[in-house]
DNA sequence: GCGACGATTCGCT
DNA sequence: GCGAATCGTCGCG
């Protein structure tokens, strides 16, 4: 399990935001930090499409200290702070200054578990890496590595080639936690791996405008 | 400067 | 199911 074919940049700058959000579905995020190698399949994943749309943290052209990363070039990673606590990891697709976002909201383990356990003693297994949050706490990503190129292998955080997955097999569902951003809200652009155990909850979300 | 709040998680009831 | 934790960011003045 090494020797990993990385995605070609040209990705990654797709404007087709929706299309690459279910392209990452399937594919490996994997993490070298501390000296500690994690590898994942990403099984989960929402899109923000900056700049009309409510829920993404670049609605209406906003650009500031936070939000500059997801105006560089697709491929970058853009990893914020949410609730003060919980750090949150995108990719940001695109071409430079165009500021769309695809939120990573659950993986599955694939080698690493020990490393997980160790991060996360006290989830249970399905609860490992099913949510944003806990997605970066197994991976042990952070603000530091905000910025990262995700098509770069020797980067600490990457993501690598691996089966597609067919669009019969692809749920499509409204994005969580996002009730202020009004009729956005009501777009399906969550897209979750069907009858994979390991995406994240809650698994119906009802928005009422 | 200051106050309000968030793309969540966890533990307890 | 509910509420607390916890702090950087943002917008206002």
């Amino acid at each position: 399990m090494d020797n990993f074919k990385t995605i070609d940049l040209s990705i990654f700058l797709s404007e087709d935001i929706l299309y690459l959000a279910t392209y990452l579905l399937g594919k490996y995020l994997i993490s070298h930090i501390d000296n500690e190698k994690v590898i994942t399949k990403i099984v989960e994943t929402e899109a923000y499409k900056a700049p009309y749309d409510k829920a993404s943290h670049a609605y209406n052209h906003r650009r500031t200290k936070r939000t500059e990363t997801m105006y560089a070039t697709g491929g970058t990673s853009y990893v914020y702070l949410c609730y003060g606590l919980h750090n949150m990891l995108n990719v940001v697709t695109g071409p430079k200054e165009v500021a769309h976002a695809i939120l990573i909201r659950a993986v599955e383990p694939i080698e690493g578990m020990d490393v997980i356990r160790q991060r996360r003693p006290k989830a249970k297994k399905y609860n490992q890496t099913n949510g944003p949050g806990k997605v970066c706490q197994a991976l042990g990503i952070t603000r530091k590595h905000n910025g990262l190129s995700l098509y770069d292998s020797t980067n600490p955080v990457y993501i690598a080639d691996n089966q597609n997955i067919t669009a019969n097999n692809v749920i499509k569902s409204p994005r969580v936690g996002i009730a202020y951003a009004e009729e956005c809200a009501l777009w399906d652009w969550r897209f979750r791996i069907k009858d994979n155990p390991w995406t994240s909850t809650p698994h119906t979300v009802n928005y009422k405008l």
